[in-house]
DNA sequence: GGGGCGCATTGACCAACGTCAAATTTTGTT
DNA sequence: AACAAAATTTGACGTTGGTCAATGCGCCCC
């Protein structure tokens, strides 16, 4: 709920370095220039608010360092972690296209740099080269296999897969390999969040991270977590192996 | 897995009732030729394949009649079924855009008319006209909007009411209200599809069914439900309402 | 430094749901 | 129409995971 970002000069999409990584990338030097003209920056600090559900989409936003989280609440006020957005990452462009409120809260899981595009701008920008549509649209549709992969998880995977899954994904971006086999990892969320991204309670994950760690499969520590062998969370994955 | 489709010339883009309420509403005169011209008609029966996980896309197709089911298999085989799409819909895209191969089944639900337009059609539109593009970017948009949708019920809803959810938007499509507020459905799929829609076992939902019998609230015959108060599948949504 | 608040852990309990198996109905095919 | 195959229903049983509640921990703000 807090909303208290401050405008940062610092970033600048014309020497912006995630630039190339993100969908902006299609873009000619005069488009960049364009782009560079209606945006503005801004530093976020653990916990401020992007945007907010129900509001009205003002243009759309790029993550530039940190992380991003999507989330959706429910009618009784449930929370679910939909999707981290990282550098390079551009959201809110829903809200744009279809003239709808933004149907997610997207907050800053730590300290981050966000800029925001004006609706004008954006629209500028599509119109005058198709291919940043097309750049938007296999984002979008990355995004949808994703979502769908997961609502697979969640039909056929127990709890204990589930979050051995999750913890696989996030070693990909948070975790650090050491000589002797053991991965270190950091996580970026509260075990609260770990439940909502599983579909399960904050209970139920703790009690299977102790099962983890009964197991040797991983031990927590805070939000760290040292994984001995990384194979023993894929095993974890396959519900039950016959034979 | 039956891949026996018929050709079928009575259906054609340029007369097609369907094209207005699709994506293709976008084109011009001009471009509609082009896409008659890239674009066979096909007939399907019951249970035969559109296209498959892992092909190749070799374009992308347009739901002109019936029923089109879009599954996903993991890796044990458990099927889930995603989306129903409708005459109208435009199914395929991804793996047009991508290059990889598709993700999904898709298969006829009962007797359907679906189009196939070449991918070189395909790219020759979107070259053609932004708008084309921009259209298929709101449309996956909006499924990626309803699977993080389905993603929140299947992390809060209990089955009994993911059911009684499910049952409520195939009214929208399938349902008849008579004149005394009873109202009757007539189920596009089978009970094993109606349980991997919701993320159960088949067992469950028979029992589920049974339930809502025995409560009052839905009464099944084979396919064909009905409905006294449709009002009280509302009610069953609410997990628990305090007081 | 001292509340105060939210997060996390743990225990006890039990309802919901999955698994296995068998019986029954429906559907499709020859 | 008869048969085979698939879908559905039902029962019995065990496990998972949700609920409620109490306690401890960590962090932020005064």
């Amino acid at each position: 709920m807090v909303k208290s970002r401050s405008r940062d000069s610092n970033f600048d999409c014309v020497t912006c370095i995630m630039r190339h990584r993100s969908d902006w990338s299609v873009l000619g030097r005069d488009e960049v220039a364009l782009l560079a003209g209606g945006q503005s920056s801004y530093s976020y600090s653990a916990g401020e608010s992007v945007y907010s559900m129900g509001e009205a989409g003002v243009g759309v936003y790029c993550v530039c360092s940190g992380t991003v989280a999507i989330r959706r609440l429910d009618a009784e006020g449930n929370s679910v972690l939909l999707q981290l957005a990282y550098p390079g990452d551009t959201l809110g462009y829903e809200a744009v296209l279809t003239g709808e409120p933004h149907r997610c809260n997207a907050e800053a899981l730590g300290p981050a740099n966000v800029c925001h595009i004006t609706t004008k701008t954006v629209k500028a920008l599509l119109d005058n080269n198709p291919n940043l549509g097309l750049q938007f649209l296999r984002r979008t549709a990355a995004s949808l296999d994703d979502a769908q992969d997961k609502l697979v998880h969640h039909a056929t995977l127990s709890n204990r897969a589930k979050l051995a899954h999750l913890l696989l994904i996030l070693m990909d971006r948070y975790g650090r390999h050491t000589a002797d086999g053991t991965s270190t990892l950091h996580l970026p969320v509260s075990r609260r969040d770990l439940a909502s991204m599983i579909g399960a309670r904050h209970e139920t994950v703790s009690r299977i991270i102790g099962r983890f760690e009964t197991d040797g499969i991983a031990y927590f520590s805070g939000r760290s977590v040292r994984i001995p062998q990384v194979n023993a969370l894929v095993e974890e994955i396959r519900p039950q192996l016959v034979g």
